[in-house]
DNA sequence: TATTATACTGTATATATATTCAGTATTTAA
DNA sequence: TTAAATACTGAATATATATACAGTATAATA
């Protein structure tokens, strides 16, 4: 980190205290009045030398898009948003905003593995693994699975989640937890199948 | 405060994962790119609502004049340390530190209802409701329970987590998910028993 | 000595943004 | 059964705001 001048510390502690007050960053205007500058363009100035210097960062063509680098950004757990997605059928991008039926708010870590999305279930075929009807399961985009992986499949545009079960080079068994349901096998030289990712945790609201 | 709704919650926790991500407020604009509105009018009209129960307070004629109300004014919000429990033997307070496994960061309004610990389950005995070995239930402690409400029960100092059914005024049943199990019938005339909470949602890791 | 950084005023402007108005539709309280 | 709240689309607009351009002046490099 350079050295700040005298005028530009008291720049960056006004933003500072104004964020502090108000909850978002000022205008160069609020800066010129805040320190008795005359023209928005010696806040401007200020600006490009802390953001230069590395101070803050400066989002263009955005209003009050001020942030403070580092000081004030401890250790605070990152919250991210996670769609919930249906059981897509039809190939349509898993995805595309039109199968997204709502969103999450969701530590980032909040899973033993990071995740992409969560998949809401239909069906019962994954009952005795303990994935009921409308059961959120966390879902990690990947394709590298192992024998026993709970995965999400896609075979001719149907997306389904199964137990993984490599049989031969050739043949894949999806493997159901339910005795009232039958297992799929798949010979990869007729069909297609796609691995879209593979459980990684699961999640209900009663 | 008064109650929030879905679509308000969205809009509250999108302004957060903004501020988060950028460290300072989103505009009508953004808000809508996020939740996929397609007027700035959808996202003024969800932060009216929002500013008249409270939750966040706007500053008119202010770009990104934006911030949330509560908590503590700098930093985050709905971010709360929740304890892990083991079931319980042996009459301990439930939430005595000696009985805490571990802790979990988990935003307060993840569930529908709020809560106030994941209990680790151990055993089978509700495995037809999804509920397997290992699987963190959040409970709500409260005695307020009614039929068919997944309950976590004290008989005589072992804790169960079973199905509530109310036979009659003295007798109670408490009643399994898996045939392999037998299910408790307690006599409140002759035994203990004391609801410690209800489940209002489950968490799994793989 | 020329150059660069600092530290300002002052004017101008494209555009980012809040905000109002006009609709439609559904759900909930009185 | 009306009224209010929720949940949107879509268009229009005044203004808040970033940002460039034209200057002036001083101190620090090179």
């Amino acid at each position: 980190m350079k050295e700040i001048t005298t005028q530009q510390q008291r720049v960056l502690d006004c933003i500072q205290v104004y964020l502090n007050k108000t909850g978002f960053p000022p205008t160069r205007a609020d800066i010129c009045k805040e320190l008795g500058f005359k023209s928005p363009n010696s806040a401007e100035t200020h600006l490009r030398a802390l953001e230069k210097k590395g101070f803050i960062s400066i989002e263009s063509g955005t209003s009050r898009g001020i942030s403070i680098i580092g000081g004030s950004a401890p250790d605070r757990q990152v919250q991210d948003e996670y769609p919930i997605i249906g059981l897509v059928a039809a190939g349509s991008p898993t995805l595309a905003s039109e199968n997204i039926e709502s969103k999450i708010n969701c530590p980032n870590n909040f899973f033993n593995s990071n995740f992409d999305y969560f998949l809401k279930v239909k069906g019962l075929s994954m009952k005795d693994a303990g994935i009921m009807e409308d059961d959120l399961v966390a879902v990690k985009k990947t394709n590298e699975v192992k024998n026993g992986d709970i995965v999400i499949a896609r075979i001719d545009d149907e997306v389904t989640i199964k137990y993984f079960n490599r049989k031969s080079e050739k043949i894949v068994e999806l493997q159901c937890a339910n005795e009232d349901y039958k297992d799929i096998i798949i010979n990869l030289e007729n069909e297609d199948l796609t691995i879209e990712g593979k459980s990684i945790g699961l999640l209900r609201k009663n």
